[in-house]
DNA sequence: ATAAACTTTCAGTAATTACTGAAAGTTTAA
DNA sequence: TTAAACTTTCAGTAATTACTGAAAGTTTAT
């Protein structure tokens, strides 16, 4: 396998692995491209690279950067855009942990803490529906919270988290 | 809120979370339907209550149990099957963690051993492919590893993983 | 002020994914 | 061994999601 082809199956392989997990693929992709990439690229570079369109191109860019993935610099003496992605694996798994935390998992604790804390009207349905997803809640909740307490370790957080647990 | 609306609450706000997580909407629905069930449900109660087709039940049922979060069991005096899912919401967790990584994390590990160990040819992009790839597999190898640590303590593991990261 | 160089937006379209319903398949009871 | 009761499969269709390209918007240089 050379560089070409390497580099190709890597940034397929990762659109794909984003698609299973609810990303889409050319935002994924415009990521491993950055993630891979010597320098800052432009959005022509990465239009060509990865034969996307323009429109395309700016509004996946739009929303890694949103996410904080993926920042603006700026080359001196170039007018245009070039962006780079965040290069640090473990800041980076920090920053998605925190993003999908507080994007899609707050919403559903707080509608978990609605649903769990409905009247108790003595039928085993209602006690049911109360005690799974008060348990549910509970659940999430400390996924959460670990999942803060590892990444909030900032300096090498995962190795350290596996030592922690090895004991 | 009364039962009927908590219900429904809970289970378009679960279908919807599966939906952002790649998960079918219809087969998260199923197992939040089942999850705060008091008893087993037919494939009738299920299409009924949903408000789907038979065909989509009997996919997305088969899928569950694929998964190994849901179960036929066998109503006495009933010719029909019925369901259940798991209702401990830790084991569900691991279950779903251990499915995840088993199917889509485990062969994304495999491309990034293959690409990580191409040939160096000295240039620049190369190495950055290279030390990239590396450092993304041994982040997914590590938190691979933490998860099974994690989930594999299998009696509230949970807990126990908390309470020894809080040190 | 003007225009060239660039980026964003978004209506229309394409690609993907999910769902239906009925035919085919399977199991059970008599 | 037949037929009723049930489940699975899958071709066709619907719904959703992603993408394109061009027009509108913005910035910078002169």
């Amino acid at each position: 396998m050379d560089y070409k082809e390497a580099k190709e199956k890597f940034i397929s392989t990762w659109g794909s692995l984003g698609s299973l997990w609810g990303i889409n693929k050319a935002m994924a992709q415009i990521q491993a491209l950055l993630f891979i990439s010597t320098k800052p690229l432009s959005m022509e570079d990465i239009m060509e690279e990865l034969k996307i369109s323009r429109g395309n191109t700016s509004m996946n860019l739009r929303q890694l950067m949103d996410w904080g993935i993926v920042t603006k610099v700026l080359v001196s003496g170039e007018r245009k855009e070039f962006f780079t992605t965040e290069k640090d694996v473990q800041e980076l798994a920090r920053i998605v942990a925190k993003e999908r935390s507080r994007r899609e998992i707050r919403p559903v604790i707080k509608v978990l803490e609605d649903v769990s804390s409905i009247k108790d009207d003595g039928t085993e349905k209602t006690k049911e529906l109360i005690k799974q997803t008060k348990a549910l809640n509970q659940l999430t909740q400390d996924l959460d919270t670990l999942m803060n307490k590892m990444v909030n370790q900032k300096q090498n957080w995962l190795t350290k988290s596996v030592l922690k647990l090895m004991k």
